[in-house]
Formats: C-alpha cells, structure tokens, sequence
DNA sequence: TCTCTCACTTC
DNA sequence: TGAAGTGAGAG
C-alpha cells in the first residue's frame, strides 16, 4: 500500500495509532502532519499553493504556518494537521516568498584531500569511532539567505569491493562484504538559514566512522516493508558504520527544509567530490598516508618529528643508533653496497616489526623533507605546489638509490606510485592508483521529490560548463572553486529509472510514490540522524531535542531498552516494523528525538517513549537486504571512481539529467551526466600520478636503514661518535644520500 | 586484521 | 584540568 499525503490514513492501520495519541498529546498536531487524521476532523485540504491563500482567523504561529505551507506544498489535507492548529494562538501569516537557490559546494582543504587521495586515502575505523581526517569541511553558497536548510552528510560504499593493500598498492580482494546499515549525519546546527550556512565553513569533523555495528550511537528507524518509498533502515547518528578494507565515498547534500520531516519529500541536493573518497582501516597500511596524517592532524603532533615528547626521545634513539650503524657499516664495507645493506636492514627491521621503521622513515623524511623546522603550512604548501616536485626530488636521491627497500624498485618517477616505498614495511608503500587528482570537478545530483522544476534542472544546465569552472578552480582556489558537476533528478521521474550507482538510490523508488507521488531521495536505509542522542545536546543543536532525561536522552537508548519500551506501548517489534512512515515519525520521537507538533525536534524534555524503533534495529536490518530498495548487495549500482585503478564498470542507464557534466562529460559520452560524471571524473584526472613519489617514508637515508637490529648493542659504544654524526647529519645528511644514490 | 593500551596532543 | 582525538605498538 502506498502512503501518500493526499491520503494519509492508511485504510485499516490508523487504529493502530491510537495508542500513541494519548502520549502524544502535545505533539498531537505533528501526528497529524505526519499523516495522521484524527477521525473527528473534518477534511479541509489546503489550496496547493499553500496556508496563505487560506483565510485564517487572526493569527497563525509561524511554526504553524510553516507547517501548514509545507502541507499545502505537498497536499496534506488540512484536517490532518489536527486540533493543534486550532489551539495554538493564530496571526496573520505571511505569504513566505521562495526565493530561488543556486546552492554551490566547494570542498574546504581541497589540496589537502588530493594530496591524501593521490595516495589512496585511508581512514581509520574503530570501535569506538574515529573521525575523519581531513575533515570534511564544505563551504556553500547560493543560497537563499532566507529560507531554511538541513545539510546532511552520509558516507557510501564506492563499489562493491573488497581491498587489500599488497604490493604498495590497493588491489581488489574480493568481493565487497555485506553493506553496513547505513547512516545519514545531520549537520548539527541544522536546520539554518542560507545565510547562516554561507557565513561559515559547513564542518562535519564530529562524523565518527566506525566498524562496530552494534554501535549505540545512533537509533534505527524502521519503515514498514510496504512503505512506498522508505522501507529499510534509517538510523541517525554521530557514527557511520563502514566495512573495513572497503571503499568509501562521502557525500553531502543541501536540503531547503525547515523540519527534518520534511526531508522525504523535500529536493535534495547531492554533491561528491571523489578526492573525498577513501579506504577504510583498522591500521594504517600506508605509511604515506600515515604520515600525512601526523603531518596534518593537531592531534597527532606527537608523533612529529619536531617533538619532544617520549616518541620523539625514542625515535631519536633509534635513529641514532641506525646512523651509527649505518657510518660503521660504511667504513667497514666501503661505500659500494649501500643499498643492498639499507635493503637488508629495512627488511630487518620491517620484519622484526622494530619502532624503528616507521621511525627512521619520520625522521628521514624530515631531513629530506620541509616537515622538520618547517611549520606544517609550509609543508603543506610545498606538497600542494608539487608534492610530485618535493618526492621527486627526493627520489632521484632516494628511492633511486633504495631500489628496493620495500619492493621499490628504482621507481622510475613514472612508475612511483607503484614502486613508492611508502607503505608499511610489512607490505609496502603506497597504492599505486591511477590517481585522479584533484582535478575532478564534485559531482553534483539534485533530485527532487517535487515534480523537478524549472529551477531545480537549472544546475545541471548550469553546469555544464563545470569542467572549465572545475580547472578554474583548481587553478584558482578559493575563488570560485565549486563547480559541481550538477546532475538533477527529478525523482520521480528518473530515480526510478536509473538508479544512481553508487548513490544509494534503489531503482525501485522512482516506480513508488512518496506523499502524493513524490518519491523520496535519500536512500533508504541511509538516514542517520546527526547526534546520537548522547551527542545531540551537543550535537545536533536545534534539530534535536534532549529527551526527558534532559541531558541523558536517548543516548542511553538501546534497542533492548527501545523494545522494551515499544512493548510496553503495546507495540511489537513486528507491529513497530511496520508502522507507516509519520508513525515512524512517533517513533524518532520516542527515541528522543523530541519533535514540535508541526514535524521539528523540541528542544525541550520529551519523557514519552512509544518505540518500535527497537524493533527497528533487527527488523529493519533484516529488511535492509531484503527489500529491494534495500537490498544493496543485489542491487548495488556503485560508483566507481578509478582513482584506484580499479574496474570501472559505468551504468549507463543512470536517470539523472545530465546539465552539465564537467570534464567527465566529454569522457562520458554517451553514458548519462552523471554517470558519466561519477565514472569519468576520476579517470580524467589520473594524470601525475606517476610524479607521486615516495616522499617521507622513502626518504630514509640509507645510513638510517642500513642498521640492523640486532646490532644496536654497538649503539653504546658508538654513543660519542653517534652524537658528532648527529650534528654532521642533520646538515650533511642529503649531501650524503645524493651522492650514494648517485654513486651506485 | 583487529583490538586494546599507551603516551602524546588539542581544545 | 580533563575530555577527547591521535598513531604506535603489542598481542
């Protein structure tokens, strides 16, 4: 049965909210809103133009009015507003002027974000969550400074593979393991004026990645299996769970609503940037990618080699040792055979798994590189004017001459990525990618629930000249540098259709009708609310309320508590399961999400607890893989960005309209914009990946990697020596490694 | 591969 | 000052 605002009641299941209503009184009107039609309301659908053409007596709460346009925007029959809108004091309601948007995207730390992605960005995953780094941080404009937006973030499987780090690079293991629930983060401060958002960077950095599926930081909704477009899990929360090993795409979109009810049938806005893409780890398998991160990340300043911290003393230690090793090995084998000595010594210590590695590498890189003494913005301004020039450079000393310190061959700058010594001792240095560098512009989808109008098509149009604008603002940061590639769908009519790869939307959503026939756009089972509850306060500011127990909220919630609490309601978790979508809504309020009447969280204490989300968590889950709109594994159109040098297998049937497709347009041809632009952008860019060089790790000098283990003892006696060396190193050390790399 | 603890950092 | 975010390293 499909669920439309029209007709909100579903025939035969409205009894079955009763049992909220008591509970719900305050909220009563938002059950209406949602769908709910109390029985003793008279019918009185709003003009479509909204609440203003109505003649209400006296004034209207704004909330109300709100509310009310917004139903009228969708066809919700007035009655089903309820008593609410006659209790709450009225005044006079303003027609609210829609200004047109022409929201533009633009990825903050964009040279930051290519310089990971050039070399296969890895996240960290953990139990407990980790967040990402870089962050990521947009900054939009075009906006109406006036209206409202939600600005949501959620992380998708790129493909549907599984990797592993072999050989300095990433190559496809497998095929992907089943897809985690998925999880959409709302950007705590909203819902906010476009002028609100446009006055600062938009930061998700709170967004926790994580691989525990058990994670409490967040709840799950479940929408009934029969659910015309939300059937599946929607969880909201602070964490997003991901695969280990797999690969990621982050996503971001602008939503013009004023009420996080009103995302189902409100446009969305979707933008990628695939410099954003990365693998998610338990460990680090880069060392590159390790050491960009100590290099970039405050937090983990203390494993700089600039420190002073016990790590540093402890690095220092061994790296003196190494050197002192390493002018011994000199004098006693001459100078010929270095880099067979570094070899060995690197697989020595590689294998003993010695501090020592990751260490010396640091420290290297620091002699070799801008890092040491030099503030991070230096560094990272020099990588991001040519980390290519900076490794380059430091190859034609180094990794030349450390042919194969860790399977490096003597890269040829060309075949760096490959033969980049970066990764871990255990397997390698970095993955070799055909990199798409930066120069991809962001892909841009809209889709609409609302019929797709005039102005919602105007992106893609727009965008066509997006690839030009994209190298204009490569070459040009901050200044216009968002030219997403805009792809607008008109949900209904292309979603469906054509399911966007790798954007989570299920080709099944366009056959279905949301509230009157308006599809819904966020993918299901991909709804996550921002702030687990615990999180909320701090979190998810306006959006969402603290629950009864003020600061505990329902973070405390699990789903055992939820079932519980559903139990009692009276609900099942089957019976929860299945509740229609403004039930749900019940639902999200229970778990704390403390929601106004007219459909927006409360910021006050909402005790009330009818639950089935309980039942969500496993129901839902089940349902996740096998509904069909959920079912990701079967019906998993990805995308698939070939910065990885992966199979790039395009669907060419993607529905969305193509305006303007970038520089993938060209390389799209006869695939769809977006497809096109999700596919061909990264392969346009895969252009200097052969520059990629093996900066820090493989900057080692080769005195430091020629030490070995076991030959530390000789550390004592050479201590005096060690220090002069020092001193001599750090001034002469690349003289010293230029000419052995050379001399060999 | 993953999990946990540790010492270090930022805020 | 303490909570929380880091990668290293051990298991």
């Amino acid at each position: 049965m499909s669920l439309s605002m029209r007709d909100p009641v579903i025939p035969g299941t409205s009894m079955a909210y009763h049992p909220f209503l008591p509970h719900r009184a305050p909220d009563f009107a938002m059950s209406a809103v949602l769908g709910h039609q109390p029985p003793f309301f008279p019918a009185l659908t709003l003009p479509p133009n909204g609440a203003a053409a109505l003649s209400l007596p006296g004034a209207l709460a704004k909330p109300i009015m709100d509310q009310l346009v917004g139903a009228a925007e969708t066809g919700i029959p007035f009655s089903s507003l309820g008593p609410q809108a006659h209790l709450r004091p009225l005044k006079t309601m303003e027609p609210e002027e829609e200004v047109e948007d022409d929201p533009k995207v633009h990825l903050e730390a964009k040279e930051l974000w290519d310089q990971f992605h050039k070399r296969g960005t890895e996240m960290v995953i953990t139990k407990s969550g980790r967040r990402m780094f870089p962050p990521f941080k947009v900054r939009c404009s075009g906006l109406d400074k006036k209206a409202k937006y939600i600005l949501l973030m959620d992380i998708i499987a790129a493909d549907d593979c599984r990797y592993k780090f072999h050989n300095s690079r990433w190559m496809v293991a497998g095929k992907a393991d089943p897809e985690m629930p998925k999880r959409m983060y709302i950007h705590p401060d909203s819902p906010a004026t476009g002028e609100q958002w446009m006055s600062k960077v938009v930061t998700f950095h709170k967004l926790k990645l994580t691989n525990n599926i058990s994670d409490k930081h967040g709840f799950t909704l479940a929408f009934p299996s029969d659910h015309a477009t939300w059937q599946g899990n929607y969880s909201f929360g602070t964490q997003t769970i991901l695969n280990s090993m797999h690969k990621y795409q982050p996503r971001f979109h602008i939503v013009r609503a004023n009420d996080i009810l009103k995302l189902p049938y409100s446009t969305f806005r979707t933008y990628l940037f695939p410099e954003t893409e990365f693998i998610a780890v338990t460990a680090y398998q880069n060392d590159k990618i390790t050491q960009l991160k100590i290099d970039n990340n405050p937090f983990a300043k203390g494993f700089r080699d600039t420190g002073n911290g016990r790590r540093e003393k402890r690095k220092q230690l061994t790296l003196q040792s190494m050197r002192v090793f390493d002018d011994r090995h000199k004098k006693e084998n001459g100078t010929s055979d270095e880099s067979s000595s570094e070899q060995a010594a690197f697989n020595c210590f590689a294998q003993s798994s010695s501090p020592a590695v990751s260490t010396v590498g640091t420290s290297n890189l620091k002699d070799l590189c801008p890092s040491e003494g030099e503030s991070d913005a230096e560094a990272d301004s020099k990588e991001e004017h040519g980390p290519e020039a900076c490794d380059a450079a430091k190859i034609s000393t180094t990794t030349s001459e450390e042919p194969s310190r860790d399977k490096g061959s003597p890269a040829l700058k060309a075949h760096l990525f490959a033969a980049e010594p970066g990764g871990r001792p255990r397997d390698g240095g970095r993955p070799d990618k055909a990199s798409p560098d930066s120069r991809h512009s962001p892909a841009t989808i809209s889709s609409s629930t609302r019929g797709l109008g005039a102005d919602e098509r105007r992106s893609p149009g727009r965008e066509g000249a997006a690839p030009s604008k994209g190298e204009e603002a490569r070459a040009l940061p901050g200044k216009e540098a968002f030219a997403p590639l805009t792809v607008q769908t008109d949900a209904a009519a292309h979603l469906g259709q054509g399911p966007l790869p790798g954007l989570g939307f299920a080709p099944g959503l366009a056959g279905q009708q949301f509230f009157n026939g308006h599809p819904l756009f966020l993918h299901p089972g991909q709804f996550a609310m921002g702030g687990a509850f615990s999180g909320m306060a701090a979190g998810m500011g306006p959006l969402l309320a603290t629950v009864s127990g003020a600061s505990t909220g329902v973070s405390g919630l699990d789903s055992t508590a939820m079932a519980s609490a559903a139990a009692a309601q009276g609900l099942s978790g089957a019976s929860a399961a299945t509740l229609p979508f403004h039930l749900q809504q019940h639902v999200l309020a229970s778990q704390g999400l403390a929601m106004s009447p007219f459909g927006s969280l409360f910021p006050y204490p909402y005790t009330y607890m009818a639950a089935a989300a309980a039942a969500s968590s496993a129901a839902a889950s089940s349902s996740v893989h096998r509904h069909p709109f959920l079912n990701l594994n079967s019906m998993r159109p990805r995308l698939r960005y070939s910065p990885y040098s992966i199979p790039m297998p395009v669907p060419d049937s993607s529905s969305l309209l193509t305006t303007a497709l970038p520089s993938m347009a060209a390389a799209a041809g006869p695939l769809d914009g977006k497809a096109a632009a999700l596919a061909a952008s990264p392969a346009s860019v895969a252009v200097d990946s052969g520059s990629e060089l093996n900066s820090r790790s493989s900057t080692l000098s080769s005195s430091s990697v020629s030490l070995s283990p076991k030959l530390c003892p000789e550390k004592e006696a050479a201590t005096s020596e060690l220090q002069s060396i020092q001193r001599l190193v750090s001034g002469l050390e690349a003289k010293p490694d230029r000419s052995r790399s050379g001399s060999p």
